[in-house]
DNA sequence: CCCGTTGATACCATATAGGTCATAACGGAG
DNA sequence: CTCCGTTATGACCTATATGGTATCAACGGG
């Protein structure tokens, strides 16, 4: 499973003495080639002479006045420079993913903020980083939770926030609350809507499982304005709520990003009464400190404060 | 025209950084690590910290259970591994040019040598150092000579010498020379041909220009016999002397080997008299020490002495 | 809450690389 | 044949780098 570094003894042969090496193989002359080596020529003939007891072999062929590559020492030279290359590579690449310039950020969100500011906060940063690469996924605040604490994830955008003091928080947006209504819903035609008319109504609610979950704060808001609704807990989501409403089966209570898509059937109407809002809000683990990370909470602060 | 190796600091990224780099990256954990390189651990901590100040990148996650690569320190993992490979794999290919078991050898030989004891002679020096690349070619004495000076081949087989100072020389072969008739030829009816009597025969012969050439052999025969052949001279090599003597233009003197190959229309036949004889011999540049080479001449050493 | 583990730090010893100077060996040019 | 240029080599010094030992600090598990 461990990968085996060959322990040979081939660790005398280090970049110096390839760099080195390289100079003498293209000058074929140890004098200017130490020149532009900046150092002395002894050095230099004792780093060559080093490196081919190394190898135990000739790595030039020197008449006095000539120096020439020998067949090894020719071989030798287009491994150096390409070790030469690739190292530099190496170098700028990690370089690059260290700075948060280039790398990888995967970012999962709660399916209800896709249609909101989310996208252009997504934009903003990737008209910063443009070399980063995202993977962005959808899933509900539970599943953002443990993929956050897993690492599955670098960056959990939930709504409206993940309690665990695990992780580092930023703020992204506000918004109200909304009524989402059948449009033949006779409510629709009123000028305004009291939530405390709504007693009556049939609601469509959400999951209760993780506490506090969203249908607490619906049922929060009824109990506020003084009634207990008729309630169908059936919606996995916004989306699946609205679809709902769509066909008559009652009315729902969604944040008003949700209003951005319009779908056939489906009316939305701000309501007067009790709105706690909701919101949605950028998460990272506290231990991770990755560029891009960083880099991405950054951002949404600029952005949550210019909103 | 010269190669710039890319002068940045990335000189401190040596292999001996991304060895034990490695090793942490792959045992996460500094002390096994450090176990595993054989040096202790704060030695280990403190190159791996140069290597983070040199990239001006976190590699690891240090929380102090449980270390993690960070994305960068993944990429320069990638990199280090395939760098340490490659360096392994210069080493090794670098040692068996070096040693003589691979590499090139460029062989140049005179014609006439084709069909003799050369190619049982390679057939030798490949069954020792098979990873050996042959090029083979074939020109004359003088083109041998030119070609072994400016190091354009390696060996030169040439008959029966060349004359320079500056080469190495292992005789190959001696053989007699024998006489190429028409096949009409009376000649060819007699038991023994005495070459005193073939003063009234026509012979082909060969270019003088490279003195002492084998027409001036052949003349010498003749001399030393008593007479002063009827020539033409015409050809450029044995086989085209061959074919001149298949259509009866008249009688040609030839070493032994050339017999090997048969051709309509002409006969060999030894000849009673003065007979120096010919040969080839192995030249090699003093100055060329290249194992190949130095393998070459041994082997042709051993064997001629096995003839 | 304490102990053990683990990486970091401090300090010392040594090894290695490079500088400098001098010189020998060798080849080529005049 | 001698002089010049080039490389190899040795002696000696210095600075930097590297490794060892001892110790510390922080964090997690029991």
């Amino acid at each position: 499973m461990t990968y085996m570094v060959s322990t040979g003894g081939n660790m005398g042969m280090d970049f110096k003495r390839l760099k080195y090496f390289l100079a003498v193989a293209e000058e074929l002359h140890f004098g200017r080639a130490a020149n532009r080596l900046d150092i002395a020529q002894p050095p230099l003939s004792r780093q060559i002479a080093a490196l081919e007891a190394e190898l135990e072999v000739q790595l030039f062929d020197r008449s006095r006045s000539q120096i020439r590559l020998t067949q090894a020492g020719e071989v030798l030279q287009d491994h150096a420079r390409q070790l030469l290359e690739r190292l530099d590579a190496a170098y700028r690449e990690t370089k690059m993913v260290g700075s948060g310039a280039s790398g990888r950020l995967r970012i999962a969100f709660v399916g209800s903020a896709s249609h909101g500011v989310l996208p252009t906060l997504i934009k903003s940063y990737r008209s910063f980083y443009p070399e980063v690469e995202l993977q962005l996924s959808a899933m509900n605040n539970a599943e953002l939770q443990t993929a956050l604490i897993s690492r599955e994830i670098d960056i959990a955008v939930a709504r409206p926030v993940l309690d665990d003091e695990e992780f580092r928080r930023e703020p992204l947006c506000t918004e109200p609350l909304i009524l989402a209504l059948p449009d033949n819903s006779e409510l629709g035609t009123q000028l305004e809507i009291r939530f405390a008319d709504l007693a009556d109504q049939t609601f469509v609610l959400y999951p209760r499982k993780p506490r506090p979950s969203y249908a607490d704060k619906v049922l929060d808001i009824c109990a506020r304005e003084g009634f207990k609704p008729k309630a169908v807990d059936l919606a996995q989501d916004f989306q699946s709520a609205i679809s709902l409403v769509s066909v008559g089966v009652g009315i729902a209570v969604v944040p008003q990003s949700v209003s951005r898509t319009q779908r056939p059937g489906v009316i939305f109407r701000p309501y007067k009464g009790y709105n706690p809002g909701t919101g949605l809000t950028v998460h990272a683990r506290l231990d991770n400190r990755a560029p891009q990370v960083m880099h991405f909470l950054e951002v949404t602060r600029k952005f949550a404060r210019k909103q």
